[in-house]
DNA sequence: CGTGTAAGGAATTCTGACACG
DNA sequence: CGTGTAAGGAATTCTGACACG
């Protein structure tokens, strides 16, 4: 609520060519991990994909972790993992926060 | 400094399709307001145009204007007059931000 | 002045498959 | 398993122009 900015991170709306530009990967790669349900880009009315910022930083990791050797169904269990880390640190914020500042 | 993720609002990664979606307004007038340097997309290498989520934010309040009636040109001194008064606005704010914590 | 439209071409993206390993 | 590539088609975007007013 105190940053509606974040919204863009997640708006899907940049296409496959940006996307790669930005990640420096290929289209191959890039659909590849969609296959495999690593990112979960929104289609266009007639197919095509759309991604988010949100997307694009993603895929930078994911890279890096491919990289490392990691195959893409770990790569999906670290995703998941991470997200629910990321989530109780949010609520352990919002937590400190609220003890410091007291409820409003 | 302190909100890095303002940098997705300026970033220029949307194509026109999407922007016509979100804004309401047809090809043919998002290019005109161009043509009007009322907005200022990128082009890729070959010539396609890249819009900004500020760029969106603008074309709105263009398009609220030009409803209005008022003329392309007026629009852009209305424009460069907000963008003045913004920047005044958070060069106070930051003075006032100083005032209250001190400087580091 | 601001916008619609038809025209022709160029750039973008899509899918399914074969290849390598 | 992860990625490259050629193939053919479909969707997207570009420019310059004519039209209306």
């Amino acid at each position: 609520m105190i940053r509606m900015d974040e919204s863009y991170k997640f708006k899907k709306v940049i296409s496959i060519g940006i996307v790669s530009e930005l990640t420096g990967l290929s289209y191959r790669q890039i659909r590849y991990y969609e296959e495999k349900n690593l990112i979960f880009p929104e289609r266009s009315e007639k197919g095509t994909r759309k991604y988010s910022f949100i997307d694009i930083e993603a895929l930078i990791d994911i890279a890096g972790y491919v990289e490392e050797g990691v195959r893409t169904l770990d790569i999906k269990r670290k995703l998941s993992k991470q997200k629910k880390e990321k989530k109780m640190f949010n609520e352990l914020r919002k937590g400190q926060i609220n003890a410091y500042f007291g409820l409003r």
